[in-house]
DNA sequence: CGTATATTTGACTGACTTCAATGTAAGTGG
DNA sequence: CCACTTACATTGAAGTCAGTCAAATATACG
């Protein structure tokens, strides 16, 4: 990171460790008061926005290492809902003091800054996801950034469990249940996947991401605007 | 903004001001190394990323008063490419120099987690309008989205002329070209708007907004996951 | 063990895409 | 100034992907 140690520890003051979390519990609910950011340790969460007539857009999955709220900064209050998905540990950084603190760590500064960008970056590939692909090419890339970002954590990237339900990937995906279980089942049929309920082992991690990248499978292209 | 009137002479002293731009130049391309952000001042300027196939997906619409670039800062090269979509008057920031000063000025230091963090929010509104709404709801957001956009800085909300192509406006929507044609056709039939070529007229503005809230015009409602 | 919830599967439908053709504006060069 | 070209926009007809509806299983949970 960049970081002298002396920093790392004075970022780690401000850090307060909650004990475990449970699947259902909210970190945040929308319309609150934004007051810090969360790092999930371990486990996993999800971010929705209630839409009208209480069904509920699901914005984005968060896996360890991953940060939530950063959306929260500018309105000074959340706009979405984070709501843990299986026990997991959350680390909260009340963002006033880690602001101080920035302003006399240069460094911490600048990895803020990236983070914030990094972020915008990946909502642009999540909007060229639902702008442009199809539904198979939507699980494929679900599956393989799954499948990368579990990796990065030193977790398999091709056997793991899915914390979030069929309902609920169909929602972040912009697809209905059915078409997410139908592609699950056609993906094994495929011998791309073993999924048994929540748990997948990738069979053929290339040909997922192959999908994933926009090349039609078939010969016919739809959605190419 | 709450920056003192010296802190605003510093900011100002770092932005370099550029002869006006015409309709094709590029601020950047994607794949270039990042070293400035872009404030638009007058005009417009569409981002957008090279799809595979030579098509290009549009990533979004910039109007004055808006920043380009932030996305970059992250992998500190350019990931997508911004063309200017008619004569534009815009201002380069060196964001090296930038980030300098803004450790010198802790409101401007915040300002920027602000204007990074507003980005995160509204892609986020983008991801729902993408993953749930239908066709015409998503003509008519971008339409209610022009014309709040415009009447901040001064601009009529009821009568503007759009510097992009339907082909464009498609892109960014998700949708075919044809389809927004035909969804302008039916707007103005409605007696929403009054359309010639590239110049709007809105007649009937808060119906526009209803529709892009996301309730459905019609009885029946596709994509309600 | 029974009830609620989630997932899967099938049949059908429709919104939007694709294909195709025409219309209209803008630009070029003789 | 007017053919010619090119790009953009509109309109119609037909096809398809994914959504809706419906029902059967499977799983979770009190």
């Amino acid at each position: 990171m960049g970081l002298a140690a002396e920093d790392v520890e004075r970022l780690d003051s401000i850090i307060k460790r909650s004990r475990p979390l449970h699947r259902g519990d909210h970190l945040f609910r929308g319309g609150e008061r934004f007051r810090s950011l969360y790092v999930v340790k371990t486990g996993s969460v999800k971010t929705y926005a209630p839409s009208e007539e209480g069904g509920e857009q699901v914005l984005g999955f968060h896996l360890p290492g991953e940060i939530i709220g950063l959306d929260a900064i500018d309105k000074s209050c959340h706009a979405c809902s984070a709501k843990v998905l299986e026990t997991s540990a959350i680390c909260e950084v009340p963002f006033q003091r880690f602001e101080e603190l920035a302003t006399s760590i240069p460094s911490l500064q600048h990895q803020m800054y990236r983070l914030l960008s990094k972020e915008i970056g990946q909502d642009a590939d999540m909007l060229l996801l639902l702008g442009k692909k199809n539904a198979e090419e939507r699980l494929a890339a679900f599956l393989s950034s799954m499948s990368s970002r579990l990796s990065k954590r030193g977790l398999s990237p091709t056997d793991f469990y899915l914390s979030m339900s069929r309902h609920e990937i169909g929602s972040y995906l912009g697809l209905a249940v059915e078409t997410v279980s139908r592609l699950f089942t056609r993906f094994q049929e495929d011998g791309l996947l073993r999924v048994d309920r929540k748990h997948v082992e990738v069979l053929n991690l290339p040909a997922l991401e192959m999908m994933a990248g926009s090349a039609p499978s078939s010969t016919h292209k739809q959605r190419s605007n």
